[in-house]
DNA sequence: ATGTCCGTAACCTACGGA
């Protein structure tokens, strides 16, 4: 079994970007984030025609978060706690339950929105804290929080900035303390950034964060067999600044 | 330390958000 994240920015923007990515990666899920779009320019028929359900919860302009499964699609869930935003979908694939997550950005540390991203982060803990102890998780997406300084390119260069505060980072580990185990970290300790901002050259430069995770329950982790981010979907024409995480298990469907 | 890209509204450029 292959699934992956990918924060694509804009699936409007990326989308022959996206199919040709599907088309040579062959991932059984991909939880996608910032699509940009509402249900009704989503295309749904599109990724019929490749194999894949698709449940999408959009808004349009902004956020935006979809799955897209050739491994059965149930049980859509729209939406996180009382938050009015499209940052949260989840579904049931082959007997796992399935999370596309966009956390919200905080802009800045004295910016309203980063208490927002706190408290989302509190919702999404609490989702993950109440789910039966037999169910098989696995989330994925933009977090936002680069966990540690292994997962930042340079940690002078943003101190005092929003991905790398402490608080957003407890909040983070808050979340994996629902018994859930941080796939990319649990293959190599080296940094495997999934992020470069546009501006400055980041990507050639290397300047990047880790700001986007797969994570899965511990019976989950243990049948994983890799853990890649895609940099060559970084690169060439039109890219999202973000890569994919992609991550193989031992899994038969 | 801010050099790009996205969608939008309204035009052929500026803006908010990331």
């Amino acid at each position: 079994m292959k699934v992956a994240t990918w924060n694509v920015n804009s699936l409007t923007a990326r989308w022959s970007r996206v199919q040709q990515w599907i088309v040579e990666h062959e991932p059984d899920v991909l939880l996608i984030q910032e699509t940009k779009q509402n249900d009704a320019k989503f295309p749904f028929a599109a990724f019929a025609a490749m194999g894949y359900e698709s449940a999408h919860y959009g808004q349009g302009q902004w956020n935006g978060v979809a799955i897209i499964s050739r491994c059965g699609l149930d049980d859509v869930q729209r939406g996180l706690g009382d938050d009015s935003e499209a940052r949260f979908i989840g579904a049931t694939c082959a007997r796992l339950r399935m999370y596309s997550c966009y956390v919200p950005n905080g802009r800045a540390l004295d910016d309203p929105h980063y208490q927002y991203k706190l408290r989302w982060l509190g919702m999404l803990r609490d989702l993950l804290a109440a789910r039966e102890a037999t169910q098989p998780v696995l989330l994925g997406g933009d977090f936002n929080i680069a966990l540690s300084n292994l997962d930042v390119y340079d940690p002078a260069a943003l101190e005092g900035m929003t991905h790398v505060s402490e608080p957003e980072r407890a909040a983070l580990r808050e979340v994996l303390s629902t018994d859930l185990v941080d796939l990319g970290r649990s293959v190599t300790q080296e940094p495997s950034f999934t992020w470069w901002d546009y501006r400055n050259g980041s990507f050639h430069r290397g300047w990047g964060l880790r700001i986007d995770y797969l994570l899965a329950d511990a019976a989950t982790a243990q049948r994983v067999q890799t853990v890649e981010v895609d940099r060559e979907a970084r690169k060439g024409e039109k890219p999202s600044d973000h890569a994919p995480v992609v991550a193989t298990f031992d899994w038969t469907l």
